[in-house]
DNA sequence: TTGACATAACACCTAAAGGTTTCATATAAT
DNA sequence: ATTATATGAAACCTTTAGGTGTTATGTCAA
């Protein structure tokens, strides 16, 4: 069976440190755990944490040279939030609603 | 000292049941306590503690009618998310996304 | 005014989240 | 060969998340 996935991409992005990382390597293009983990205040251990929680949601992706873990960010899995968020634009009043309907449903 | 709000958008809508919970208020525009739990599997008194969290993230809003608490949806909260979003968009290639920032940029 | 209903307020439980420290292993550099 | 570096892995701790059930309180209806 499945080992379905303990981690989705609602809860991946729920924790701040994991949005921070997210921007980093947004920024960075990619990095080793290590130097991730020198931008904040916590242990490396706890980075690699987070970094198997947002692989887990396919949010980054990793490859070794030797013996570094280079991280990437994987951005593809967040078109599931837009989607999400895509339903309750309807509901809150944005002039330019309207008008990005007509473009995404050209 | 500000009670520091303890649950931010990205930790409500992080829940499963939650997000169902939008959905349904969406959907139902109002709808009391009871109402509401009776659409899951589990108790009243989760599903309070659920509607707790996402009023403190303020998507969700009540009034109180008689013995009634009716609450609906106020996904105002939900921009934050969006603009969150927004920063990643450039990072996966999208043929609408040049077009959409022509558009909002406008 | 009595009973039913809707919610609030507790006390409680279990598992997971987020963190730590310590130790082991693989690779690189001297 | 030895040492330093990067990561993996395990054991542990504390707080929070998500759930339960029970009891109390306010309101509506008969």
């Amino acid at each position: 069976m499945e080992p379905t996935k303990k981690h989705d991409v609602f809860q991946a992005i729920a924790d701040k440190t994991r949005r921070d990382v997210l921007r980093l390597l947004a920024e960075k293009k990619e990095l080793p755990i290590s130097a991730i983990a020198a931008h904040f205040p916590i242990s490396r251990t706890a980075i690699t944490k987070h970094l198997n929680i947002l692989a887990e949601a396919n949010l980054v992706q990793s490859r070794k040279s030797g013996r570094e873990k280079i991280y990437h960010l994987h951005p593809e899995p967040l078109t599931e939030l837009k989607q999400w968020l895509s339903f309750y634009e309807r509901f809150w009043e944005n002039k330019l609603s309207i008008l990005k309907h007509v473009v995404e449903n050209e």
